[in-house]
RNA sequence: GCGGGGGUGCCCGAGUCGGUCAAAGGGGCACGGUUGAGGGCCGUGUGGCGCAGGCCUACGCGAGUUCGAACCUCGUCCCCCGCACCA
């Protein structure tokens, strides 16, 4: 193969310049109609694989597409670098980790040189930024490189400040607390992606209610405060050393582990002395319902988790019961009836488990089911004042609210989390975090209206889209550490990366202006007068150094592109960026100057793997192109499966697309046939075909259906070909004419071997011709039915030699009588029997008509061609059928020699035949 | 748990306002042809049965509506994805 890719490197290189030469991507504002389309940028963190491949190439099909349609078209690209992942790669390779060195030096082909430098996170994006953007101009992307630029270059950063300042005035951003996975080493928030262990914790939230002892506070921690009524007694464990924490002017009774927790959570605590567990007896009050209740001792009780002294709610915690039987005859006391369970619901399954001691791990499982059930079905008793007849679900907000005033609450990990350094992770409450109010109603309605009037591809994902904007609650919209822009008002915070990128797609409309432009001088005014077309456009020039003309260019620059028609992106940024996207528009910009549609994305496997850098299951793209060439990755990428869908690399796959491009090229480039032939049949079934690919093809990429499109554009058209091909000697002017057609068709998923052939066709650029447009003169769904009947035939023929088994002589072929016609013409239009017996010629052959009628649906009757053109395309095709067959043919009008009586089995378009 | 999407032939995957569906297309496999018994290319076949284009069985499972269901209704089982402070 390789011989032939350097051919094709050497193509795809002639024709990269060419359109660099020509700047056909790099649009201006005209009079033409535009089409603006953006794909959410990469953060170019490692190299980019197919499926990156993908994501890019759906949009400059589209670009592409539309751009030969005679649209002005903007495709533009960017690279986002903010956040914090690439600084963690940088240490790590600092540290010389064997993972990150081994994935960036042997399947990032890093060379080592460049691999110094990568302790500075800023060499690593800017290594890989630059690899992306050779990937994506090899494989023939039709981006406006002409407005690139970082989310770290200044003039972006100067947009971000006025969009948040912007944001700020108009009230959306704002203080607020938060509990997060935090890693104390880093001394930052941690995601799951931050994480060696502990992805799938979530922070639960405790309830904490205090038991008064002696002058002590116990507060035990529960995720079920409504139970507080059927406390019979506290645990403590006798084998622990607690501390006697004092926090907020009361002395709490705590284990050691949780002091430290309290202080992530902001509890002013200091120590004053520590205590046995065992010394920890007598009674205690509830402070809630001021009942008095024994302290008792339980090994279950873990320090390491919540506050260390648990309240016994031994009626409907299996932990609780079980403890309490082996230490104390105390009376249980239910206080919740729920369907399925008697009046102990813990006893109940306790007992159906046999569950016997404390320590037994099925207790985890008995809590969990006790739990669900009563969350779901639970109500609360009658007798309980105020609670009485309550759902569980309301109890246990009830309850909160009523501990309100001194009421604490206490964040726990569901299970234990460790931060890539290696530090175990913590809940912290962080106190001057900075939000995005997305939970403001009138902001999410503003986001409906503007989802409301959007094109959501694939349609079915706008039912998520609505359930993400109900969902989004307020959003940390500042980072410690990473790459970013320090928050306008608060510099000592970073916005944080989602919070970046949110209506960028702006300043593509205005980048390649401001590039020249001090971006110190870039000031608010700029970007209220360009984008809002506010204030005083003279002091804004003036103050940004710019002319009054200039800056009215820039303006006029945005108001050309935006809205925007299109932001594609894969499906993991439905609920976050997109949505995003969506609350920023509708807050920044008028109605007008919201986007108009959105593109979800598919993710992408590997041999039905999923892929995955990390663990190395990727081809990288360069590789991909390398053995293929970039025609047929894209071709491949764009065949496999819709843009939604996801697609499966299958490198047999890919290879047996790489060798129908080659047909393809090879077909088109030595087509010849002979010229000044009269028109036949076929070849006007060839013209048909093309009407008809024509039409399907662009339907499809109308709803960017690239798989639909190419399974008419190309594969069908392959097929359609090698028919042609077998079945006559082409017809030179019929071939030609197809030929043009089929490499515009093509153009845009194949540019490089589309661009070639076209100008060996004496062709300028496809790039830029016009894309096929559907003639109705020269369609024929007709001629269709007509080549079917001939393709019917030789199917029909092979399937009868295939159960004989016997070589033929002579085929004879019966075609259907005068009146089998007029009957199938009367049943297509829907007549019954009655009415068509009324007819003399059908009523002679009464039996018969009877017995076709019944199993004849007009459904199943397409067209009916008279006698004389069946003989006449049978007979057209008759030199064809001798030699597909190696026999002669002879077609009967009438049953004039039927030795095996097959004639009367011939209906129209379905020719009785008898071989000998 | 909540939300979304699915279960089609050896595999991937079209097809769902019911009928032209034994079910497109591709892959794999088999046979035949070309040929240097390879590769490539071309043709044919690939649920079962059948020495005539047919018949039977089939679209997760069960039931229903209908002259007729892969497609509609109900029930049921199973699978995948997302659920946040972050790319």
């Amino acid at each position: 193969m390789s011989k032939q890719n350097s051919e094709s490197k050497k193509i795809e290189d002639k024709w990269i310049k060419k359109w660099r030469e020509e700047k056909i991507f790099e649009p201006s504002p005209s009079s033409k109609k535009k089409f603006y389309l953006t794909v959410a940028f990469p953060y170019p963190s490692g190299a980019m694989h197919v499926g990156h491949g993908r994501t890019y190439t759906v949009p400059d099909v589209i670009a592409r597409f539309k751009r030969m349609q005679g649209y002005n078209v903007l495709f533009p690209m960017a690279w986002h670098v903010t956040g914090s992942p690439v600084l963690g790669i940088a240490k790590r390779i600092e540290k010389k980790d064997e993972k990150t060195i081994k994935l960036y030096r042997d399947l990032y082909k890093v060379p080592s040189d460049v691999m110094g430098r990568f302790t500075d996170p800023k060499e690593i994006v800017r290594h890989f930024s630059s690899e992306y953007k050779s990937d994506m101009t090899n494989l023939g992307f039709s981006i406006d490189w002409s407005r690139e630029f970082l989310t770290i270059t200044p003039q972006y950063q100067r947009f971000i400040l006025w969009q948040y300042r912007k944001l700020r005035s108009l009230g959306l951003v704002n203080k607020g607390q938060h509990p997060v996975r935090f890693c104390p080493s880093c001394d930052n928030p941690v995601g799951d992606h931050d994480l060696l262990q502990g992805e799938a914790a979530t922070i639960n939230e405790f309830t904490i209610i205090k038991f008064r002892f002696g002058d002590l506070i116990l507060p035990a921690a529960t995720l079920r405060p409504e139970t507080v009524f059927g406390v019979t007694n506290m645990w403590v464990n006798p084998d622990v050393e607690y501390v006697k924490a004092k926090v907020n002017g009361e002395i709490w009774v705590v284990s050691r582990q949780a002091v430290e927790k309290l202080r992530f959570q902001n509890k002013d605590v200091s120590e004053a002395g520590t205590i046995k567990g065992s010394e920890i007896k007598g009674d205690c009050v509830c402070l809630f319902d001021k009942r008095e209740v024994p302290i008792l001792p339980a090994k279950f009780v873990n320090p390491d988790y919540a506050t260390g002294v648990v309240m016994s709610v031994p009626a409907h915690a299996p932990y609780d019961y079980v403890a309490l039987k082996e230490v104390s005859d105390l009376e249980v006391i239910p206080i919740i009836d729920v369907s399925g369970y008697g009046d102990v619901p813990a006893r109940d399954v306790v007992e159906r488990m046999n569950i016997k001691s404390q320590t037994d791990k099925k207790l985890e499982d008995a809590t969990e089911e006790i739990y669900r059930a009563e969350h779901s079905k639970g109500v609360m008793k009658k007798g309980i004042e105020g609670y009485g007849g309550m759902r569980v679900s309301d109890a246990r907000k009830k309850v909160i609210d009523e501990l309100a005033e001194n009421g604490d609450l206490f964040y726990e990990s569901s299970e234990a989390i460790m931060c890539r350094c290696g530090t175990k992770g913590v809940i912290k409450i962080l106190n001057d975090q900075w939000f995005l109010r997305y939970s403001d109603e009138k902001w999410k309605e503003k986001v409906r209206e503007c989802m409301g009037n959007m094109q959501i591809v694939p349609p079915e994902m706008r039912q998520n889209f609505e359930y993400f904007i109900g969902w989004l609650d307020d959003w940390a919209c500042t980072r410690k550490i990473g790459l970013g822009t320090r928050l306008p008002w608060d510099d000592k915070w970073l916005i944080e990366p989602l919070s970046d990128s949110t209506i960028y797609m702006a300043f593509y409309t205005i980048s390649r202006h401001i590039k020249e432009i001090d971006p110190q001088k870039l000031d608010d005014d700029f970007f209220e007068y360009v984008f809002l077309g506010k204030g005083d456009k003279k002091s804004a020039a003036k103050s940004s150094a710019i002319t009054v003309k200039k800056l009215d260019e820039i303006r006029a620059e945005f108001l050309y592109w935006y809205p925007m028609d299109f932001r594609l992106s894969a499906k993991d940024l439905v609920g976050n960026h997109l949505c995003f996207m969506m609350f920023h528009h509708s807050a920044v910009f008028p109605k007008d100057k919201w986007p108009k549609g959105i593109i979800v994305f598919g993710i992408g496997l590997l041999e039905g793997n999923k892929m995955s850098s990390s663990k190395g299951n990727v081809v990288l793209l360069s590789d991909a192109m390398e053995n293929y060439g970039s025609d047929a990755v894209r071709l491949f990428l764009m065949s496999n499966a819709e843009p939604w869908q996801d697609f499966d690399w299958r490198d047999n796959l890919v290879k047996s697309t790489w060798k129908k491009l080659k047909q393809f090229s090879d077909f088109v480039e030595g087509a010849g046939g002979t010229k000044d032939m009269p028109l036949r049949d076929i070849d006007i079934w060839l013209s048909n075909r093309m009407q008809n690919a024509i039409l399907k093809t662009t339907d499809a990429l109308e709803k960017f259906q690239t798989r639909k499109a190419l399974q008419h554009a190309f594969f069908e058209m392959l097929n359609d070909v090698s028919w042609y091909t077998r079945r006559c000697k082409p017809n030179g002017s019929v071939l030609g004419e197809f030929t043009k057609n089929w490499v515009l068709l093509m153009a845009p998923f194949t540019p490089f071997a589309c661009e070639e052939l076209w100008e060996k066709a004496g062709g300028k650029m496809v790039s830029v011709a016009g894309y096929p447009v559907f003639d109705e003169k020269k369609s024929n769904p007709g001629i269709d039915a007509a080549e079917d009947l001939v393709k019917g035939m030789v199917s029909d023929i092979n399937s009868i030699l295939e159960v004989t088994r016997a070589k033929p002589n002579k085929i004879h072929l019966y075609l259907a009588e005068g009146w089998k016609r007029e009957l199938f013409s009367q049943i297509k239009e829907g007549k019954n029997i009655g009415e068509i017996m009324k007819n003399p010629l059908l009523k002679r052959y009464g039996n018969e008509v009877a017995k076709i009628v019944q199993k004849t649906r007009p459904e199943e009757i397409h067209a009916v061609q008279s006698l004389g053109d069946e003989q006449k395309t049978l007979s057209g095709a008759s030199e064809f059928l001798e030699k597909e067959f190696a026999c002669s043919f002879v077609i009967h009008t009438t049953a004039d020699y039927d030795p095996a009586g097959k004639a009367r089995h011939a209906v129209p378009a379905r020719p009785a035949i008898y071989i000998e």
